[in-house]
This record gives structure tokens, C-alpha cells and sequence, in this order.
DNA sequence: AAGGCCTAAATTGTCGACAATAGAGTTTAT
DNA sequence: ATAAACTCTATTGTCGACAATTTAGGCCTT
């Protein structure tokens, strides 16, 4: 089963430069915490200062940089503290995107939603740790889109995930979880499919409150 | 007690023009669903274009304008669907932001909370609903910066709750409920008191769904 | 020597002009 | 008569230059 999460495809220039820019600071290509001069910038990716512009104003928005009239914008910095606030904010996002799925969603899509945890558990089987993180996305992408919220939507796929990512890519997130993460994602399922929205959402606040747990052990010994 | 939300001061030009535009939208002075033209607003504010494309894309930013690559720039349309999904994240991250700031506040904010309350009920005894409308705002306000959840913040504060105001507005919400409301407002900062997370949270989420449910009654006879 | 002030360099903010694209209206061929 | 192709216009996308602001460094004063 193919994995794509950037469908997003680049009309403008303002778009490529834009994809390329948060792909680099999301990969580390730019260091977290650096500076982002407008100049160097313009003449790294070959366009004017303006889509530059525009492209970190669209990071801004995104949470990926911060930006102060007339000093500049720098790449946000990882921090225990925010990896722990971006979690609470998914646990409670994504469970009323359970919540919501188990209402909205038609019958062929929890069919094909199904379907794509059993082709999870094959390369669970198999152990191939890389398919499965890039089936985790997979799979909350589509509860996300199941929800049929716009607002949802758009906060957590066009903004969240990619800090998501940044987190997971930069402090090497790969880890265990995985089978113990898969039979959570069969039991959001079965809730979703019995259109049980009460504890689709739960077990879905579960599942990333597990996953924070999980994180925060291996970064410090000592949790919040 | 003084009611100011606004407090962000503008530095530059495109922050001025960013916020003017975006109250002119809230408040209907231009018309939701209505075209933005770059040129257009250009003349009329007394800026360069590049001013007002910085300000429309972060309104897009924040949910209330739309563009498409190439076409152009529209303010969103309310619909009922609209508001329904908006109240759903409203309910979901909101009901965080108690729980959070059941946990984070200090006991000095919580006394200046009580002591917000009870000014409402001053007005609310006097019946003066322009100040309880306000006051609601501001109180959800102090609950959202008390969970200290950045992402939190931002995204209620610098995107939702813009198009919350512009639903209220636009759509004449001032309505009734305004003691019952007071009410509900009260148990939670209780729970929140008290330390009660689960409570609070759960308070929350239930003081924004009738608050939901009450609108929804308002706009159509047949709920969802 | 420490602190403040001034100057200069670099960076961001703003602007107007030009290029590219979309949409409407007109023409033309079947 | 209809549909496709073309032209034209209005709008957005992109660019380089200029203005305003910040910041760092040296200089002067106490």
C-alpha cells in the first residue's frame, strides 16, 4: 500500500520555495534555532527576497519559526517543555478527531481503514520499524481526515504534524512502541467501526498520552 | 475592571494593515464571502501591495480568508456547518486549557479569576449584556493563557477565536444564557480551584456545547 | 576603566514596475 | 448552432531598488 502525505503539489514558486524550506528545517537541513536571513536565503534557493518572505511568514504560521518586526525570524528550538505542549495539544485535537470519525465516517472508508492496519501488520511482522512510523502518520492522517472538520484539518496537517515530525526526525524518534502502538490502533478502529464515539476519543487521547510518555523517558529521567 | 483583548501593538505598516483588515472582516465592514483585491485594498488602506499580500496571507493564516493560487484572495462564508465544526475544536482544545490550567495556574491568577467573576456578577445583576458578552471573552481568554500551553495559546487566541467573534457579530449572538452561563462559568473556576483537572476540563466542554447547541437553535430549527 | 553616545554596516520593511497566469468575450471551423 | 481556439484584459506572482530600523563597534566623557 503506497504512503504519500505530500500530495500538496506547487503552483507557485512562493509553494516549491516554501515545501523545500520547511522539508530543510523539518530534516535539520537548517539547524533548529538558527537565523534565517532573507538575503542568503534568496540567493540559496535562486528567488527574490519576496517569496523568501512569504515562504517564512507561511512557516510562521505553521509554528516552524518565529518572527519579530525588524530583527527577523529564526527556526523554533526543541525543547522538552514544547514537545510535551505539542502532545497535549494532539491528545486533545486528535481525540475529538476520533470522536468525530466514528460519527462521520462512511462505511468503505473504515473498510479501507481496516485494511491499511492489516498491511501494517504485515511489516510489523516482517519488523520493519520505518514502514511502521510512516504508517503511524498514515494512520492518524486518516482519522484526521475522517473527522471531516476543516478547522481540525488544517491545524493538524498543515501545522502540527510537521513540528511532529521535526521532533520525531531530529531527536531520532523510532523506537520501540511499535506492536503495543499497533494493537492501539486496532482497538481505535473497532470503536470507530462500532461508531462509538465516546471511546474512540479516549482511547485515542490514550494512545498519544502513551506515546508522550514514551518520549519523555527517553529524554529525561525525570517527567513532567 | 478594565475589558482589553486587543493589547498586541502594531510595529510596522503590515502589522496596522493586518489588523484593520482583519477587524474589518470580523466586524462585516467587508463582507464575508466577499473578493479581496490586492489593488484594490491598496488604494484604499494607502499601502503598497506587498503590505496588504502580507496581511491576507495571515488571515489565511487564521482561518478567515481563503486563497487560491494564482486567483485570489475571499473571506470566508459562515455557514452553519461552519460554525458547528468550529465549536467541536473549540470544545476539544478548550476543555485542555482548563484541565491545564487547573494544573498550572498559580493561586494569584486564581483569586484575580474569582475576583473577574465576581464583577460579572455585578453586571449580570444589572443586567447589562454588552458587558457579560465582553466578560466572556475575557474569561475564556484568562483560562486559555492559564493552561501556559503556547501552542494553545496561539491557536485559540491569534486564529479561533478571531472567527468566533466574527460568527457572534455577524450572525447577532448576544442572546440569552447569560446567567446560566455565569453559572457555568463559576463551577469551573471551582474545579479549577480545587485542583480538579478531570472536572474542569469536562466543565468546559460542557459550558461550550450548550453553548453550541443554544446557537445552533437560534440559526436552524433541525440540528445536526 | 566603565558607561553612554555616535557612527556605520547590515538587515528588514516598503515600494513601484514588470512578467505570468486565469477568465471572459470573440472569433472560427465543423 | 455548438464547441473549440484565440485574443485581450484584469489580477496575481515576482523582482530589484530604496527607505527605515536594528545592532555592533569605536569614540568620547567622567
Amino acid at each position: 500500500m503506497s504512503i504519500q502525505l505530500d500530495v500538496e503539489k506547487p503552483i507557485t514558486n512562493a509553494d516549491r520555495t516554501f515545501y523545500q524550506l520547511r522539508n530543510d528545517i523539518v530534516e535539520g537541513a537548517i539547524l533548529a534555532g538558527s537565523k534565517l536571513s532573507e538575503t542568503e536565503l534568496s540567493t540559496k534557493y535562486e528567488v527574490s527576497r519576496a517569496v523568501i518572505r512569504e515562504g517564512i511568514n507561511r512557516l510562521t504560521a505553521c509554528h516552524l519559526v518565529e518572527r519579530k518586526a525588524n530583527v527577523g525570524a529564526k527556526v523554533v528550538s526543541l525543547t522538552p517543555e514544547g514537545l510535551i505542549q505539542l502532545y497535549q495539544v494532539r491528545e486533545a485535537l486528535e481525540g475529538m478527531a476520533a470522536r468525530l470519525a466514528a460519527r462521520h465516517m462512511n462505511d468503505e472508508e473504515i473498510v479501507s481503514l481496516q485494511g491499511l492496519l492489516d498491511s501494517h501488520f504485515n511489516t510489523v511482522k516482517d519488523a520493519q520499524l520505518y514502514y511502521q512510523e510512516a504508517g503511524d502518520v498514515d494512520f492518524h492522517y486518516r482519522i484526521v481526515t475522517g473527522s471531516k472538520n476543516s478547522h481540525l484539518i488544517s491545524v493538524l496537517i498543515d501545522g502540527l504534524y510537521h513540528l511532529v515530525r521535526m521532533y520525531r526526525v531530529q531527536l531520532g524518534m523510532a523506537g520501540p512502541r511499535v506492536s503495543t502502538a499497533f494493537d492501539e490502533h486496532r482497538h481505535i478502529v473497532n470503536a470507530i467501526a462500532n461508531r462509538d464515539e465516546e471511546l474512540a476519543e479516549m482511547l485515542m487521547r490514550r494512545h498519544i498520552l502513551y506515546s508522550k510518555n514514551n518520549i519523555e523517558n527517553k529524554l529525561s529521567p525525570t517527567p513532567t
